[in-house]
DNA sequence: TTGTAGGCGTTATCAT
DNA sequence: ATGATAACGCCTACAA
């Protein structure tokens, strides 16, 4: 770790270190010609405070920590890089782990925040319908928590989402309009909060325009892409074959593509595909898809400003218990022209 | 921050700070009826010792810093799940930062770190013939260093990389084998050193097979997506067109998809692609890709590895100054049968 | 304007 | 086996 110290740069300066602390954190209180030596020697060694012992002293880190469910998925990268254009303005630190959508890992992360390791937490929960008594721990520390896309519903505090239910509304509409008939809505299985509302704008969009839902609509997928293109082949492979597909998460429209090159079914001109997807491809597969990609680099921004916020300025209340929306970017394609 | 101290626990139990202290840390010199009485109420209280104040003390702060100059890609976030996958186990944890591929950005994010912040750095540099002067720095601090990908050939620490020569030789190998006789070598323009590796292996590999390299067939793509699918139609409309590509970028493999969908050229029976990259639906595209894939979770594996060894034994020698290569996977898939 | 002293929470050293 | 004390590096009352 460091060597070079305020006692350090006191002693060469024949100093005592209280005057080197306020030089270098520019009190009026000193002449400016100390200061200039000060500041001109701490240059030149390239002195930086040690971070610890300030957190210790000021019982606060400077640092937030990031949990998500799964790093390898370009929303959460874009979310993180979002955060990080604004903590770092502002010379706040991110510790990120990678929960593995695993409650169980999830909760050992959190017992190693809790510590005081980090000023405030943001988070994308495991699983939607989980225990939350890990997280409700969180309460009794005041450490700052904010959730965002994958929110614990009980937990009072500032959640960030987006208009699923619109956008699930809005992209079932546009497949309807352009002359389908039988749309599949594509989920997974253990499906969260997102994916809910997304299948109710689906819903609701169809029985606004008078299309009857039907049940076996709804295809549950699994997290093995084989298994989904062979049971997407075997549905599409029949005569009564459906003319739309919404896919509620990006792998399954990936699939989608998969099973419907296999048996030889035209994209868009039999079946037309709309995907929630964060990809930065998706104008370059074939054919482009249409895709409704989250706001994910501004909930990071949002995230972030928030807490800034909250942990910078004085006074500051307890996060307000709410939901804000912010909207997702529906983009046209080939895919369902 | 936290409420609950070794202090706090000591008066609760009528005992000396140093002995909970003892305590907690399974000492030899405790009794253990007071080890249980000591563990019992921190169990109990959800008692974390405040890392900072064990930071200040120890010297070290079980944090190591990352830097990537790129978050939205696959690679380095299998890299980094590598590394959380080993330094959780041992209690590190991870400061994960951004250079955004600029050289300012990581100097900044370097002198935020030489405060003794983390115990060592693991990074993937943001240009390959930049000036390293900042990177010089850290060897005046004893900060242990490790690169991986992109490396700094200057500095003197053990990187790891993968065997671009040999698999850009391999790749190229296979498309002469499968009957391909001009091939396209795609390529950045700033390329970095693994780019430049690739490219002797291409070079190597038609001289080996007898087939005559011509410069034309090195194509310095840009950071436009449509500015490269653009270009490669163009070249791929012409009557001599070249029946294989090599892509050293996953984006350019994408942009020849396009390009040739465009054009009506099909892959593989008349050009024949693979491609650099670590992208999971590879074989989700339209034909399955043919991919070269870099080792990107074990390369975290083993740099959290060597720098756990160098920081929780005693008497560790610096660094060796070398390279590890650890292989890239080939895989051979429908668009180079 | 500058210096002195104490403490943030922890652990290691030296007593008892 | 346990307690008292000092120190890690920083900042901030309080003193001068």
């Amino acid at each position: 770790m460091a060597e070079i110290t305020i006692k350090y740069l006191a002693q060469k300066l024949n100093l005592a270190p209280s005057t080197v602390s306020r030089a270098l954190n520019d009190s009026h209180e000193i002449s400016d010609a100390t200061k200039m030596k000060v500041l001109a020697l701490a240059e030149e060694l390239n002195f930086q405070p040690n971070p610890y012992a300030r957190s210790l002293r000021e019982q606060k880190s400077k640092t937030i920590g990031v949990i998500i469910p799964e790093r390898i998925n370009n929303f959460f990268s874009q979310v993180i890089d979002g955060m990080e254009s604004v903590t770092r303005a502002y010379g706040y630190h991110l510790l990120v782990y990678n929960s593995n959508e695993d409650t169980e890992q999830e909760k050992n992360i959190l017992s190693l925040l809790i510590g005081g390791r980090v000023d405030a937490i943001v988070m994308s929960i495991s699983r939607f319908d989980q225990k939350s008594d890990h997280i409700d721990k969180l309460k009794k520390r005041n450490t700052p928590v904010v959730f965002f896309d994958r929110i614990s519903t009980n937990f009072p505090t500032t959640k960030f989402i987006t208009n699923d239910y619109e956008v699930g509304y809005q992209g079932t509409v546009h497949l309807i309009e352009k002359g389908c008939k039988k749309i599949l809505f594509l989920m997974l299985s253990n499906e969260n909060s997102n994916g809910i509302e997304r299948l109710r704008g689906f819903k609701d969009a169809l029985k606004k325009k008078n299309i009857t839902f039907e049940a076996n609509w709804v295809i549950e997928c699994s997290h093995s892409d084989e298994k989904n293109i062979a049971l997407l082949e075997s549905i599409f492979y029949k005569l009564d074959r459906p003319d739309g597909v919404l896919a509620s998460v990006e792998k399954l429209a990936l699939a989608t593509y998969r099973a419907l090159s296999r048996t030889h079914i035209k994209i868009p001109e039999q079946v037309r595909v709309v995907s929630f997807s964060n990809m930065k491809i998706a104008d370059l597969l074939h054919p482009p898809l249409t895709t409704i990609s989250q706001p994910a680099y501004e909930i990071g921004e949002e995230c972030a400003k928030l807490l800034i916020k909250k942990l910078t300025k004085k006074n500051q209340p307890d996060l307000e218990d709410k939901i804000v929306t912010i909207p997702s970017v529906f983009t046209e394609r080939e895919s369902s022209k």
